[in-house]
DNA sequence: TGCGGGGTGGTACTGAGTACCGTACGCTCG
DNA sequence: CGAGCGTACGGTACTCAGTACCACCCCGCA
C-alpha cells in the first residue's frame, strides 16, 4: 500500500541525507522501513526510483494536456505554457520533498544523470505536439527540436531557482510566466519566418518581427516600450551573427 | 596498450550486436578478447564504458577550443559552430564505430540515458561561453542556457541524421553550417531585446509582451502587424514577420 | 644478478536486481 | 461459518557489475 511506499521513502531520504547515497544499502531503508528487502523492490522498482516515483505519471499528464489542444497553431504557446505548468505545479505541490530530492541530485552524479535523462521525456512530448500545430515534416524537424529544448531548458531554468529557494511559489510561476514568453516568442517566431531561405552566409535582409504574448493591453500602452527597442539601433543583445 | 583495450571493444561490440547488451557479461567479453575480467576493468571502468570511451577528451578539446575565443562578443556564433564541428568531425572519423554505437543506444535504454546525459557536459560548456561573451549575470542566464541547448540540439539533429545515414560526411557538415546558422540567427537575437519592461506577470494578469526580433525596420513597418495582432482577443501563437 | 614498476590474472567481497516460494491477511461466495 | 482466492509480504537463493587486494611475470636498468 502507499503506506508502506512512504515508510520506505521517508527511511530512504533520512539515510540518504544522513549516510550519502551511495553508502545506503537497500537493506538498510528496508531496515529502517520495517519491512523487508523484497517488499522494498515491490514497491520501487529500483534504489533510485524511491527519489523519482511518480515520474511517468506526471508525464502521462502533460502528454494528456498536449493531445487535448488538438492541432492549432494558435494554440501553441498557450499550451505549451500551461503544459509546463504542470510540471512547476507539481513541483511546487511537492515542496520540501522536492528541494530534498534537489539537494541529492545536486550532489549525486548517478541521480543527477537520471534526471537529466528523464527530461528526454519532455523534451519529446513537446517536439511531437509542436509538430502536429506546425504540420512540419518529421523527418527533418529541426525547428519543432529547437523550441521543444528551450521549453523544457526554460521550465527547468526557472525550477532550479525554485529549488534554490531562489523564488517562492508565487515567483516561481511569474518567472515560468515570463520565461517561457520570452523562449517561445523568440525561438517560435524566428526560425520559421524569414530566416528560412538565408543560410548563414547570406545575412543580407534585415527583417524584424514582432510578437505579441498574451494580449490584453492596448497599442498605447504598447507603443513606448516598442518605440525604444526599435530606436536603439543595437538592442541590448547581439542581434548581428558572423 | 590500446591492443588490449581495440580487442576488447571488438569483442564487446560483437557480443552486443548478437546477444544483446543487457544478456552479455563482462566475463563473456573479456573471455572472447582473451583477457582476464580485471583487465577489463582495468582498460574500461564499467560495462558502458566500453561503448562510451574518449568522451571525456573530447569534452575538453571542446572546452579548449571555446577558451581560445576569449570574450569579443562578435566571435560567439563563429566559435560556437566551430566547437560543435570539433564534435561532429570526431564522429565522422570514427564512421562505422559511431553508427554501430548509434544502433546499440537506440536500442537499450540504459545506454540511451548515459549518451543524453552525456550531453549537459556541453550544454554547461556553451553556456559559460555564452556568459562570458555576454558578459550576463550568472545567477539568471536563461538566455545562455537556451542558447546553449539549442546549439546542442541543433548539433544532434544533424548528428543522428548523419548515423542514420540520412546524410553523408559532406552533407552533414553542410547540414551542421545551415542549422547552426538559423539557430544562432533567431535564438540570440530575440531574446534579450527591447520591451521587456512590458512583461506579464509584472502584477496584472494580463500583461502584454512585445518581442521585437532582428530590429532594423521602422516603427512604420511595424505598427500595422502589431495593430492587428493587437486586435485580436486570443494570444498570437503566429507571429507576424514584416 | 638483483631490483623496481607496469600490465596482468585470480580470488574474494559487497550490493543491486531478479526469480521463486511459502505464508498470512482480507475478501467474497457458497 | 468455512472454503476458496487474490494480494501483499518476508525469505532464500541466485546472477552479475563493480571494487579491493594480492601474487605474478616481464621488462628495463643498475
Amino acid at each position: 500500500m502507499p503506506e508502506t511506499a512512504a515508510r520506505l521513502r521517508e527511511a530512504a531520504y533520512a539515510l540518504f541525507e544522513q549516510q550519502g547515497y551511495a553508502a545506503t544499502t537497500v537493506d538498510q531503508i528496508a531496515a529502517r522501513a520495517g519491512v523487508g528487502r523484497s517488499t522494498f523492490f515491490r514497491a520501487f522498482g529500483s534504489k533510485e526510483d524511491v527519489i523519482f516515483p511518480d515520474h511517468d505519471a506526471l508525464v502521462a499528464r502533460v502528454a494528456a494536456r498536449l493531445a487535448t489542444l488538438g492541432s492549432d497553431p494558435g494554440a501553441a504557446p498557450i499550451g505549451a505554457t500551461e503544459a509546463a505548468r504542470i510540471v512547476l505545479e507539481h513541483y511546487l505541490a511537492e515542496g520540501d520533498l522536492a528541494r530534498a530530492r534537489y539537494r541529492l541530485t545536486a550532489t549525486v552524479p548517478t541521480l543527477r544523470d537520471r534526471e537529466v535523462s528523464s527530461t528526454t521525456g519532455y523534451r519529446r512530448l513537446f517536439r511531437d505536439a509542436l509538430r502536429t500545430w506546425t504540420g512540419e515534416d518529421p523527418g527533418d524537424d529541426l525547428r519543432a527540436e529547437v523550441i521543444a529544448g528551450s521549453i523544457v531548458t526554460a521550465h527547468n531554468h526557472v525550477l532550479r531557482r525554485w529549488l534554490r529557494e531562489d523564488l517562492d511559489d508565487a515567483g516561481a510561476r511569474a518567472a515560468l510566466d515570463r520565461a517561457l514568453g520570452l523562449v517561445l516568442a523568440s525561438v517560435s517566431a524566428a526560425v520559421p519566418s524569414g530566416a528560412e531561405g538565408a543560410g548563414p552566409g547570406s545575412e543580407g535582409e534585415d527583417g524584424t518581427t514582432v510578437v505579441v504574448l498574451r494580449s490584453g493591453a492596448t497599442i498605447e500602452q504598447v507603443l513606448p516600450h516598442l518605440r525604444e527597442a526599435l530606436a536603439t539601433d543595437r538592442p541590448h543583445g547581439r542581434p548581428s551573427p558572423a
